[in-house]
DNA sequence: TTGTAGGCGTTATCAT
DNA sequence: ATGATAACGCCTACAA
């Protein structure tokens, strides 16, 4: 140390206000000159608090986590918005428990994506005191919310605009309907379709999975029924992709809307309902950093959505 | 503090030999009943290792970083790869120099995806002694190592594969010509071409920069030649499919392979190579690793890649 | 305005 | 086999 104490150089840090112009001068000389970077563990240590926010991924074990399109496109809203208030993300390696870990690292708050209602750790977060923002998954507690899209007013603007166009037979392809997304999503689908007074056959809604697979064998089901749909809604873009591409090789034709505008939408010119999926992130990030440094209330925030119409609907 | 001394306790955690059965059973007990967690902060602040892996991604400017899906990939098999050794990956937040973010968290490696060769902290951080490994970029250091796939390989496969349906207008839409798989993929095509004495005018080099958009305008650029080529090398999939589409548009048809085999190649049937994205981030995590506990050599791998054929070509 | 000193939770050294 | 105890690097009363 070149002249003054430890504390005063934290000051110069931390409270420069608390430090004369003069030695605060002094010292900013040497940390450039030391090159000086302030140790985090230590700094966590003390404060009790690490800049860090974990980010938990999970897609179901089929599907391993953080493939799909949709998380990195939320994680860099989400990174930018955190980052903006100097904090970091931890991204858990799945196995151990992602509790544990955001304990063990003090996390500051935690970000959850695709992660299970019924997951077992998610119970125990709620009821801590650590701030939790949860993405398309509605959890609630003192300390815990949520950001969607609005997915009920997304699914009716689809089918909305299928039925502008003519469609009467209109069916669905959904996707996981244990997830707050898939079900809204189907609901939206429904009650337009009352809205309208059009049918709905049960054998119109066809159980997915949000991927491409799904959307292929889905459709490939609603073209063998007695009476097939003359469109259909596809709960995401995936799903509708693959319904395009068996729709392709059995060479028939039909409307679909999906859902998302994924990059390859515009590519393939599928008409798609938007969901912003960075401003999701960045608005989990924004409400995480609102409630850890300004107690604020935890977020129940829905995302507006908006139809694009391209070319397949 | 039910019994012993905090000595012993972190004896039982950490080497568990060096204590008596009895008390071990007693300590674990209580371990479990207060739901202990030994804090990460503290921990890495004695041992002087964080248990960290700092995980940098840029993709230009231009195109936000994380937004490519091919790190998305990698990054599965990052994670995969130092998580079943106990690490954990911190995403840096851009903004801030990850050299300092990296030495203030004392991370005990780093991997590095998408950053550019000029980068100004790159150079800093090679000469440091905390390991590196590059993804797709070429770096070397006492400590630094990187992992790409083959890229030269792949594109002679890609140009063969071409040639050997009877083409012999063979175009290519580059990468980024600055970046190592762009300039390789390049290299790779002249190769073939030159060995199988194939003409490679120069209005046949397209450079793109790995996005759809280029793809699509490049293509334009082709068609509108007075010789225009019979087959195109696309350096990416996502160049291709904005090949494709401007094929469709055009109404002409063309011989395309891309690169990559991301996951709409498959949806859309284009013909392309297949470089194993999380078997790349999986071998990044696992030099690294091998890098900080065994002290291993800095790893320079290249990875096989291998040819797909759909329908496009 | 600045310095002193205790403590954050853990590990590691040295005794016992 | 176990217990004291001194670090690790930083912050924050409290004193001066």
């Amino acid at each position: 140390m070149s002249g003054v104490s430890v504390a005063t150089v934290s000051r110069v840090l931390n409270e420069p206000s608390l430090v004369s112009e003069t030695t605060r001068a002094r010292v900013l000389e040497h940390v450039r000159a030391l090159d000086y970077i302030p140790n985090a563990a230590a700094r966590t240590l003390v404060r009790r608090r690490s800049q860090l926010v974990g980010v938990v991924v999970n897609t179901g074990v089929e599907h391993p986590d953080l493939k799909h399109p949709f998380f990195q496109d939320v994680l860099v809203g989400l990174k930018d918005a955190v980052g903006s208030h100097e904090y970091d993300l931890l991204l858990f390696s799945t196995g151990e428990s992602f509790l544990r870990r955001a304990l063990r690292h003090q996390v500051d708050g935690l970000v959850l994506m695709g992660v299970d209602r019924n997951d077992a750790d998610l119970h125990a977060l709620l009821v801590r005191e650590v701030p939790v923002v949860a993405v398309d998954l509605d959890v609630a507690g003192p300390r815990a919310g949520y950001v969607m899209s609005d997915n009920v007013t997304g699914a009716r603007l689809a089918v909305a605009h299928l039925a502008g166009r003519g469609h009467e037979r209109i069916a669905t392809i959904t996707g996981l309907l244990n997830t707050r997304p898939g079900a809204d999503r189907l609901r939206g689908y429904e009650q337009e379709l009352a809205a309208r007074g059009l049918p709905l056959p049960p054998e119109y809604v066809r159980e997915g999975d949000f991927y491409p697979a799904s959307g292929d064998a889905e459709l490939r089901a609603l073209l063998a029924l007695p009476e097939p749909p003359t469109a259909v809604f596809a709960a995401s873009d995936d799903i509708a992709l693959g319904a395009l591409q068996a729709l392709a090789e059995a060479r028939r034709e039909l409307a679909i809307v999906g859902f998302d505008d994924a990059e390859l939408a515009a590519i393939v010119s599928l008409t798609t309902i938007r969901q912003d999926k960075t401003a999701l992130g960045a608005a989990a990030g924004a409400a995480l950093v609102a409630m850890i440094e300004d107690d604020a209330a935890p977020p129940a925030l829905v995302l507006p959505v908006e139809l694009v119409v391209r070319e397949t609907a």
